[in-house]
DNA sequence: ATGTGTTCCTGTCCGC
DNA sequence: TGCGGACAGGAACACA
């Protein structure tokens, strides 16, 4: 389930039951997820205090009070279950480990994280706090897409001249950080742009008016994915409500719901991956 | 330097 | 109900 929007929804979640409490007990229940988890992280995580709780990108960052930083990837199928916690109370009670629960957290006020994911194409790491800017999994990553540093300019310059097709340019995490599969395809349809167009064959107008675009999705998804915290009990990492306001993704053989559009949206595959997109009035 | 295809892993859904 | 195949939100990596 994660793009941007939706870790963002997680890391909001686990925002009141993590962050100032400090992490009593870590159970690592195998040794590795996509890559080996790091040297002693119980040990590394027993007794540290989350001072913050932060993201970039798809990551969740944890600054711990050992002047460390554990790092998060949910990858395709992570989630970060949450229990013992109800409204504005804590408790102790918590469900026997299930299949898929890799890593587990109990922090000092009795609520428990629990990190599942059955593909296991997630990540954990831990990382001096003073050099998590120079992780691996961070060094390249472009810009975050509500930063100053995402602008018109700025994403003129860097897909000029590059022949890849726009849609593949703007899930390259080096370009902007955060889109993935669904946002891309929701960007594109509504700027009304071809996602197969080399991108560096985008008009600079164009091109403009994606940057503006790129921020209205993510913020009405990160909204959407925020509504359904309002009875927060368990982090389901599901799509909160935002699915129901696809305009393209998921929609192949429906008709296009731009306005005075009389086409129907198709999907084609684009370097092995779902594009959904109208033909009539994306060019 | 760019662009593309493959790969990791498990679960679910759809057609026969 | 079972079985095979396609497909799933990511992204590192190998290769042309």
């Amino acid at each position: 389930m994660p793009e941007l929007p939706e870790v963002e929804t997680v890391r909001r979640g686990l925002l009141p039951v993590m962050e100032g409490d400090v992490i009593r007990k870590a159970d690592i229940r195998r040794p590795d997820l996509r890559w080996p988890l790091p040297d002693r992280m119980a040990a590394r995580l027993e007794g540290a205090r989350v001072e913050r709780l932060r993201r970039r990108s798809k990551y969740i960052l944890g600054d711990l009070s050992t002047e460390e930083t554990l790092l998060v990837h949910l990858g395709m199928s992570g989630r970060m279950l949450i229990s013992g916690a109800q409204v504005g109370q804590f408790h102790h009670d918590h469900p026997a480990p299930a299949k898929h629960d890799h890593v587990v957290l109990d922090m000092a006020r009795g609520p428990r994280v629990t990190f599942n994911d059955a593909r296991r194409f997630g990540a954990m790491d831990l990382c001096a706090t003073e050099a998590i800017d120079r992780h691996p999994l961070l060094a390249g990553l472009g810009p975050e897409p509500f930063g100053n540093d995402f602008n018109e300019d700025y994403l003129v310059a860097r897909l000029s001249g590059r022949k890849m097709p726009i849609k593949a340019a703007l899930l390259d995490q080096r370009i902007v950080a955060g889109l993935g599969n669904i946002y891309v395809c929701e960007v594109l349809h509504r700027a009304g742009i071809s996602p197969s167009q080399p991108a560096g064959a985008v008009a600079p107008q164009q091109v403009a008016q994606l940057v503006p675009l790129v921020r209205d999705v993510l913020a009405e998804a990160i909204e959407a994915g925020g509504s359904s915290l309002r009875d927060y009990r368990q982090a389901d990492g599901d799509l909160g409500y935002f699915q129901h306001r696809f305009r393209a993704y998921g929609r192949e053989g429906e008709a296009c719901p731009t306005p005075g559009c009389t086409g129907t949206i198709q999907r084609m595959v684009q370097s092995g991956r779902s594009t959904f997109h109208c033909p009539e009035c994306q060019r």
